[in-house]
DNA sequence: TTGACAAGTGGAGATGACCTCCACATCGAT
DNA sequence: ATCGATGTGGAGGTCATCTCCACTTGTCAA
């Protein structure tokens, strides 16, 4: 896909430092607040280094996102080699939730960033809906879950549950569908 | 809440043409490669006139989405008074899925300008959702539908087809969310 | 180690979008 | 028709964005 260039040591130093502190900027919601030239200083490189590992706001967004899709994806695998596959699948529903619960801020950065960039979200979802896909069907395959609702659900809901993270009470509402879907899957009987 | 001054005739005029223009270069998703200034002559209005109606692009936006939000309520007023109460919500809820689907542009552009403004977002909803509760209130009094689902999970359902709208097969989806409410909402037995 | 080339850096300054400002035009009440 | 009030337009200032290149730093072979 992306064909990653060996990057010198130095300047993934430098990536690094950058994308930390967007995080950290995104999480605390003074990112837009801010000139994107002092950002870069904020984070300790130059302006040109900060355009030279991204050209853009976007891109800058694009790549936070990018590392918790993944963060979120190795839990999942590690979750799945270590618990019973339904345990696995509610840790790691519950575990999203109080991740989003714990950086609003980050959430609602990206979400409004890459309000633009639907392409980026549907890669970003697809990699997950993988990982679902693969703790619903090992939940199946021991017969602790029912075999007749699909990993999409799973997904829309999920997907509900972050694009309404600016409702008053988002929290209970959201380990409510959580239950609800846990409670849902489980086998019949 | 606004105290909407009574504006001059030609001033009433502009903005007329101000808001025409926008939905049509929202709805054909060019106003994002748009000069602010360059959209104002393109209304034939010059700078100056534009910023004294519209200070950003975001006020822009919330005139067009307040004006969308306004003439949907006028619809759901309009078939209630000359429809059975079932078939004004169901006619209703088609139609909001045909007027997305014609104008698919204008909903994502109004998605993306406005991913920042979530309080704007949840006023329009909240007007919406006082007209989707008069028409199930009007269906559950002449008993064409149950009386026991709120309008709150009507809405959500369009809050899940309205946040969806890249789908690859968004129209079939939207049609069978329809469907399902307005079967599920119907009286049992 | 050291030299030499590649890779990466930073920040001064060009660029161009955004928005303000105000001299002028237009409205509408008398 | 006159006159305030209201609205207009676009020239130009301001400032964030992004480019460019002289310089620094890393890496590797000898």
């Amino acid at each position: 896909m992306t064909a990653d260039k060996p990057l010198r040591a130095d300047a993934r130093r430098k990536r690094e430092a950058l994308l930390a502190k967007a995080r950290e900027v995104f999480d605390a919601g003074d990112f837009f607040d801010l000139r994107f030239d002092d950002f870069a200083r904020l984070a300790g490189v130059g302006t040109g280094t900060l355009y030279r590992h991204f050209p853009t706001r976007e891109a800058l967004a694009e790549a936070v996102y990018h590392g918790e899709v993944a963060a979120l994806c190795d839990r999942a695998r590690q979750l799945q080699a270590t618990l019973p596959a339904a345990e696995a699948l509610a840790s790691f529903l519950r575990g999203m939730v109080d991740h989003m619960d714990a950086h609003k801020g980050l959430a609602r950065t990206l979400a409004t960033l890459m309000a633009g960039r639907s392409g980026v979200l549907a890669e970003g979802g697809r990699a997950l809906e993988q990982a679902v896909t693969d703790l619903v069907a090992a939940a199946v395959r021991d017969g602790t879950v029912r075999n007749d609702v699909g990993a999409g659900t799973v997904m829309m809901a999920l997907h509900g549950i972050g694009a309404a993270h600016d409702r008053p009470d988002w929290r209970a509402e959201a380990d409510g569908v959580i239950t609800l879907v846990l409670d849902g899957l489980r086998r019949p009987l």
